[in-house]
DNA sequence: CGAGGTCTTGAAGACGATCAACAAACGTGG
DNA sequence: CCACGTTTGTTGATCGTCTTCAAGACCTCG
């Protein structure tokens, strides 16, 4: 289950936002040049830490990266799970200081695009940057439904909600095979991404499985039952704004 | 405790903007001039529903707004509180589609700004569109600092946490006095946002009275003692990102 | 002055955390 | 290629936070 992401560095973050939006040919340029630089990241190493001030952003070309902010007491929370194509810190090119961290959950590679170029792209290419903006929004809008799950949803609407939302995402990217994916996390990665512990994460994965929702067996998670996952997961897919739209 | 917007429209959404970086007289004047009518709504109307695809965006004026989402089984979920200054429903310009409905938590004065404007900015402004962009990114920044607390704060540091928060961004505005601020939420609005039942909001209410750190009387929050609030919270304002700096 | 909304209090119960121990899988070096 | 150590997954028991249900007090505003 492996894919080609394209021997550009950009393909990925292109397919991306075509998928909201065509983009014309001087576009794709732009973004096909954008990447100053190539870097790979071994599993629990730290793509941006808390505190930088890179002057580039980090595009996802190959990997699962988290956003994650550790808390006084040494747990931590993941705010967000990246797939590639995903712009990983796009928003630090106006934020400044990394508030967070970003760090590999698998090995990854990346690639560093320079905010001046991001700038110049403001200053040249309107519809690229109203794209650009648009992905920091998605981002957003996902952020608000995972709001909705850890205030209101119990740990298996969650947990289901979750994976209903990474099987779209992954299938926008071309990485699903019929009703399974590929999904390389632990379950006390999930658990930090959820707001469980550990061992609830198995339980509730357990009472999936026995639900004959999903299998889950090594790293390839299989919807069994896609309806059934979705009612658990109380899932609507309008969050990910998938719609192409002249925007 | 009331204070003057201006007679301008734009002028909290100004002042909120020059906070972070200085805007020429031209931006200021596009601003100004951006706001295409005025509107008022009362308590619990909707300024935006669920579904809709509006053509302008909502600059809040006047007032306390919510962002929530509703269950299937009838429960909410607040995912942001907005005050005024706050560009509500500025996502809308480019995600179209509503996921989530805004609603007025107490009497609202907003002006509406037609995406058709926002557009103009986006192709003649490119400083100008950074700052709009750095708006809602500093709106994912509090998101993700709520999926903090939401995933891993005990109700009374999320409590202690959004009381922190809330009095910042209402200092930025002007709307506090000394460490005093109206904060017109019922403890069911409150449950809403922190995921919360009414009846737990109460408690720690209480507690974090009895604890001496706030009082709490009619509408107005006082902060007693900054310092204990600011533990208990585990609050870092880094997420505000506050600081003025070229964008 | 009355009525609905909001706040407060008590009691019982559920969901998920924590603690502890073990099994299985993985990867690394010999 | 196997041995061993480490990480990951699994299970059980107990505990605590927060929910739910219920009822009464307060308060605000027509």
């Amino acid at each position: 289950m492996q894919m080609e992401t394209g021997n550009n560095p950009g393909a990925s973050l292109i397919r991306k936002l075509e998928q909201r939006d065509p983009l014309s040919d001087e576009e794709k340029h732009v973004l096909a040049n954008s990447v100053a630089r190539i870097r790979e990241f071994g599993v629990d190493e730290d793509l941006v830490s808390e505190g930088e001030r890179p002057n580039y952003s980090t595009l996802l070309l190959e990997g699962f990266a988290a956003r994650y902010k550790d808390l006084a007491d040494g747990r931590r929370q993941i705010t967000a799970i990246h797939v590639p194509g995903d712009f990983v810190d796009l928003h630090s090119f106006l934020l400044h200081r990394m508030d967070h961290g970003i760090v590999a959950l698998t090995p990854c590679r990346i690639g560093a695009v320079p905010h001046e170029i991001l700038r110049h792209i403001t200053e040249r290419h309107p519809h690229l940057t109203r794209l650009l903006w648009l992905s920091t929004l998605i981002d957003g809008s996902i952020h608000r439904e995972s709001l909705v799950g850890m205030g209101r949803r119990t740990a298996l609407g969650r947990m289901a909600h979750l994976l209903c939302e990474l099987f779209l995402r992954l299938q926008v990217i071309g990485q699903t095979e019929g009703d399974s994916f590929r999904l390389p996390l632990t379950q006390a990665e999930l658990g930090d991404t959820l707001g469980l512990s550990t061992v609830h994460v198995n339980r509730i994965v357990q009472e999936l499985r026995t639900a004959g929702l999903i299998t889950w067996r090594g790293q390839v998670v299989t919807i069994e039952n896609r309806e059934g996952l979705v009612e658990v997961a109380d899932f609507d897919p309008a969050f990910l704004h998938l719609e192409n739209e002249p925007r």
